[in-house]
DNA sequence: ACTACCACACTACCATACAAGTATGGTAAT
DNA sequence: ATTACCATACTTGTATGGTAGTGTGGTAGT
């Protein structure tokens, strides 16, 4: 066997895989929402198969309840398991921005400097979408200096459930003055290399524009568990 | 539909999964081995379909590599993803065990000292599979007192990866004397409350007897990446 | 001896048919 | 009116056949 070619992307489990996930994670699919193999089959335009398997993935990462012979659902919002998911993203960010401080890769800060431009621009023209695009390259870039790319990896599978939440306050204030502020200090702390600095920022980094949950599970108390 | 009842476990599609599940982690399928959906389903006495999605979440976790119309290998060991997990271990759980020493249910407190108990027999009678398994249990209990079994899952997906090193230094010592006495003061930082001494002493805990992976790539250099 | 070619035996991928469990609404017996 | 029953239309689970891409070994041509 050759393994040099690396796997395709080309197959149709993975479209329908990215697609239904995209459409959860967009509120698309709405927490609750009974869905069928079936369904989405006729919807697709695809037999069951690459929907089943599909399902099985998702299922796997929290975004689907499937129950034998009766149905599937969207999962519905987890508070508990959104809070952990902080948790765990607050304490490997700091982690690893404590490691940045001590060394850190001329190439990854220039790219820091470089988004941080980007953003800057974007702030001006309003572009939240892509501001938000920039905001999670910014960090991705952090690991990437840390060789923690792994890490980061982990962070995405568990903010899965941070987005949903962060979605439900789509037209609230997402302060991005003040994230795009702290970037730039933060980008300051790891170029002079105050590690309890850097620590404290991210700390409050992530805490800024944290959702009331009691008030968005009052708002749409169907979509939580 | 009636969601009372909870999903059930026969399935073959999930004997099969924790069969190969068991059998990777175990190494009795080796890092590198080409398996096919025939040989499987072959070999379990089933068709093909159920090997087959096991195999895409066997996939997802990093434990299979599947080629397109090429082939499905077990994984190598990623040693940059078994640091990265040890990283993640380490500063997840200190972080909960400062958590367990600000409070910490008295009932979680009565588990660990049971468990302490049951982990002296073992070691008296050398009964190490299941003094492994007392040793997950008492990290777990840390983080049930925690309210944090999320972040407890999050930890044992990682570990996959690290558990299979663990495996292939099966015969050397694994210094169960000294992790017994750790767990021993870390119950007592956590009823006297003291978070600092907790984290050192987690930090120590989770260094013991980690494996020379250099030693270990140049003895399987074929289970390596 | 060497190379280009090709038949063949694999692989995973997808579509489809069937099986088995479950919810529902109508109907007949009480 | 109420209850027990059952046909039916769902659901997901499993089995199987065909398709297309891929590696391999043999063979014919040079």
């Amino acid at each position: 066997m050759d393994f040099f070619k690396k796997p395709l992307i080309n197959s149709t489990r993975d479209a329908v895989y990215h697609t239904l996930k995209d459409q959860i994670l967009s509120l698309t699919l709405l927490p609750g929402a009974t869905i069928s193999e079936k369904e989405m089959s006729v919807s697709f335009g695809v037999s069951r198969t690459p929907v089943r398997e599909s399902f099985v993935q998702l299922a796997q990462e929290g975004l689907l309840d499937i129950y034998p012979q009766r149905g599937t659902v969207v999962s519905r919002i987890d508070l508990e398991l959104v809070d952990e998911a902080r948790f765990i993203r607050e304490h490997l960010e700091s982690a690893v921005i404590r490691l940045a401080c001590l060394s850190f890769p001329d190439e990854s800060l220039r790219l820091l400097q470089m988004n941080l431009a980007s953003q800057k621009v974007c702030m001006d023209e309003q572009d939240y979408k892509r501001m938000f695009e920039l905001d999670e390259a910014f960090h991705r870039t952090i690991f990437e200096g840390c060789k923690k790319m792994n890490t980061w990896a982990v962070i995405g599978q568990i903010n899965v459930h941070l987005n949903r939440t962060r979605m439900l306050r789509l037209a609230t204030d997402h302060h991005w003055d003040e994230l795009y502020a702290q970037h730039g200090q933060i980008v300051d702390a790891i170029k002079e290399q105050k590690p309890d600095t850097a620590e404290q920022l991210i700390h409050a980094h992530l805490h800024v524009g944290i959702a009331d949950q009691a008030l968005l599970k009052e708002k749409f108390p169907t979509y939580f568990k």
